[in-house]
DNA sequence: CATACCTTTGACCAATTGGTTAATCTACAT
DNA sequence: ATGTAGATTAACCAATTGGTCAAAGGTATG
């Protein structure tokens, strides 16, 4: 039946990603995704042939979310500054919501970069930062931003946002000794960040130290 | 011979590192690290019983291995400015002669946490943070640095440098479609992160944009 | 030469794991 | 009821893999 079929597709879609997200593709079992979604590891080849052909859709499936997510800066009528505020509210609150995607992402990039290439072009990101440069022309010459030093500015941005999830069972360690919180540091982490980059690439006045 | 079993254990060692810091621990095989090492299996489990002990034995060098790298900029008798373009010089260096590090260390750490947690435990960062803080007392307050943002802004810094490359095989892809080269890209990020973070920190001066 | 000790090896084992298969079950159409 | 087609399962398989073991090699010592 057309319903149930959807149903259990769908649960074990849902427990490969989690398991996947969880111990990546070496380390997830396929025993363990059957276990999750509550049926039979026969039923997973039945639905999908292969733990490659499964954890592709599953990986392609998240990296269609995580550009959906980026997109909307591009649309929004927002001055620069305002788009970075934006940018950080909306991006880290996504990790808050998926805190160990960017381990995940980073670790298969790096396991198989093939794959994720191929996956990568399928975007056009000269498109996208003809657009962002259109809509910011006058602003862009009010800060440091050039087309030679754009892809410093946009991969520090993302850094910034990105490496302490990636990085926090490290970052979470050195915390503790300082009596810091992780997830109230992040919170913060919204703000200061946006504020960090537009100091950053805000034009350093002549004679003034 | 002790000449000989130094040999031996030595180019076991090397060749555990080369195969878990390309691999992971949970794609590493033994077997792979025994025909790089030019040994049987075997000999592997006689100087190191077993795969895991193994593991935490090259990962808590190369652990080490990187601590020492970071230590020098607290030695270094420079201002705060030159001490982040010498960080970022050095660091970057340092990267780029093991590009694979931040990718395997970041992995590891997700895939393990409670490993990297207790081999932290031996650092104070709290004693790092006050010696930096002694070293430049008068400095810090010409900078937006204070106790509170201090860790935001020293994982900033971080990340700038390490996530690059442990997403090198993501940015590659983006980079291609701009005719960026990675290689120049992280020549010229050197200078960039410096001044980047350097701008980032200082207090803007009101009244003048 | 013999003894003792460490190193090295090939063969082997048990457990894990991705994947298959044949049989059973379920729902629905006739 | 009955046949049919897709969904589901238990049992099974072959390959991989971490780890073991008994035997052999080598070397220094007495």
């Amino acid at each position: 039946m057309i319903e149930i079929e959807k149903q259990t597709e769908e649960k074990i879609f849902e427990a490969a990603t989690e398991v996947f997200v969880e111990k990546g593709m070496d380390g997830a079992r396929m025993q363990d995704i059957a276990s999750l979604a509550g049926i039979n590891k026969a039923l997973l080849h039945y639905y999908f042939r292969t733990k490659d052909q499964l954890f592709n859709k599953v990986f392609e499936m998240i990296a269609a979310k995580m550009i959906a997510k980026f997109s909307p800066v591009l649309d929004e009528k927002l001055s620069l500054e305002e788009k970075i505020r934006f940018f950080y509210k909306a991006h880290i609150k996504f990790l808050q919501d998926n805190p160990r995607l960017p381990g995940f992402i980073l670790n298969e990039i790096n396991r198989n970069p093939a794959r994720i290439k191929k996956i990568l072009k399928t975007i056009e990101f000269k498109k996208i930062w003809t657009t962002l440069y259109s809509q910011h022309k006058e602003e862009l010459e009010k800060y440091n931003i050039t087309e030679k030093n754009l892809p410093q500015i946009m991969t520090s941005i993302v850094s910034i946002s990105v490496f302490p999830f990636a990085a926090r069972g490290l970052l979470e360690g050195i915390f503790d000794s300082m009596g810091i919180d992780f997830d109230t540091y992040m919170e913060e982490r919204k703000e200061f960040a946006a504020e960090f980059v537009i100091r950053a690439i805000t034009k350093k006045v002549p004679g003034v130290s």
